[in-house]
DNA sequence: GGATTTGTTGATCATCTGATCAATCGAAAG
DNA sequence: CTTTCGATTGATCAGATGATCAACAAATCC
């Protein structure tokens, strides 16, 4: 059957440097957001299809792998041109939010970025922080200017605009940290997210009661 | 200046087997807490101030150790009167609501039971989904029929429950797996929450633009 | 005081883990 | 075909880790 060539999906025994370093960091992706860094590079190799010692080949150690998938994983997935579009006020608010929050979610609600990120931030990676604060500085701060400036009665806090954050993240943690069933698709969710909570700070007061 | 006996803050060398079991589970429920249960139970003795084989005199193994952390940190942490007093129409429904999260942040915004209940999650204990479903059902979902019944023109689904829960949730998830700042008493925002997601269920119908 | 029970320890074992290196293998160049 | 260079491997090392056990020590009982 196997004539000795590589079949299509298959890996050659033997590849050139960069393609090698790519099929380890992918790897490495997938197997660290699977079981965390205090998976071994035994097992990572071995479902890489390669030997443990090839890994030393490409990267000097566990700890700069680590930081090779970091930088794969999360660098350049926030696009500057959001903060454009948000305080963009020839759109409509709600149009403005549900585009940034899709754009958004499309970047992070993957099995990788969802998983990796939660395992440094319980490993106290600064990563994390630093991440969370640029979000709240560059995107959810303008986002909070835009709604001040949008007429409503009351200025909402930066707590009411992470609570409209967690309502949509909370979908992805859900879904690739619990393994609970979510919607594929999160627009709509965003969608009724948003609205509700602009339609909220149209209202002159809080109701009374029942 | 040490007659021998022990300092009031200070550990005794020799305790009962029930205090000495009581004293590993509680260093357990921190130390596990913090670095997960990848950690080692080296570390774990020296932070009890006690030996590594005393563990083992008290617990089989190192899982019997982590599932004894589990039933102490999530057993009966769910209170039933909850459902009870989330089904009270005598009780206007944003004070239900309020009320109930109140009552579940107190009981589960803690630093050991928000990062031990994720490392579990990540780690694909059956926990976790068992923990949420049982949240969903007996929950969410009478909180979901309480909405619908109080005359609002369209009952909410399931997914914006979820959204309300993401929203007071995800507070503890940035304290305390983030270590971002957030106020100390989740109360105020729990109140803006819920009335910010009653209030837009009470609206006719979505803004049309801006 | 001496014997008995029970909590505690230091030493130790088998295994795992990150990391290293000389030996091998494969493709391209001459 | 042979040489050459670089990718790949198996063997191996030192230290860490879960678990065990005989020896020790502090209460308790007679």
């Amino acid at each position: 059957m196997d004539g000795g060539r590589a079949m299509p999906g298959d890996a050659p025994r033997r590849l050139d440097a960069e393609a090698r370093r790519e099929r380890i960091l992918a790897a490495a992706i997938c197997y660290f957001a699977e079981v965390g860094f205090g998976g071994t590079t035994r097992d990572l190799a071995r479902r890489a299809g390669m030997t443990q010692a090839l890994l030393y080949r490409y990267f000097a150690s566990k700890q700069e792998l680590q930081e090779a998938v970091f930088e794969r994983v999360f660098l350049g997935r926030l696009d500057p041109a959001w903060e454009t579009e948000l305080r963009d006020r020839a759109v409509p608010l709600h149009d403005r939010l549900c585009r940034f929050y899709r754009q958004y979610t499309a970047a992070i609600f993957t099995y990788e970025w969802m998983r990796i990120f939660m395992w440094a931030g319980l490993a106290g990676e600064a990563l994390n922080r630093r991440y969370l604060t640029h979000v709240a500085d560059r995107l959810l701060a303008p986002l909070r200017d835009e709604i001040a400036a949008a007429g409503t009665h009351r200025a909402p806090e930066m707590e009411d605009i992470w609570a409209l954050h967690g309502a949509i993240v909370y979908a992805g943690i859900r879904r690739h940290i619990y393994h609970l069933p979510v919607p594929d698709d999160p627009a709509p969710a965003i969608e009724r997210a948003v609205a509700c909570f602009l339609a909220a700070l149209r209202l002159p007061d809080p109701p009374a009661a029942s």
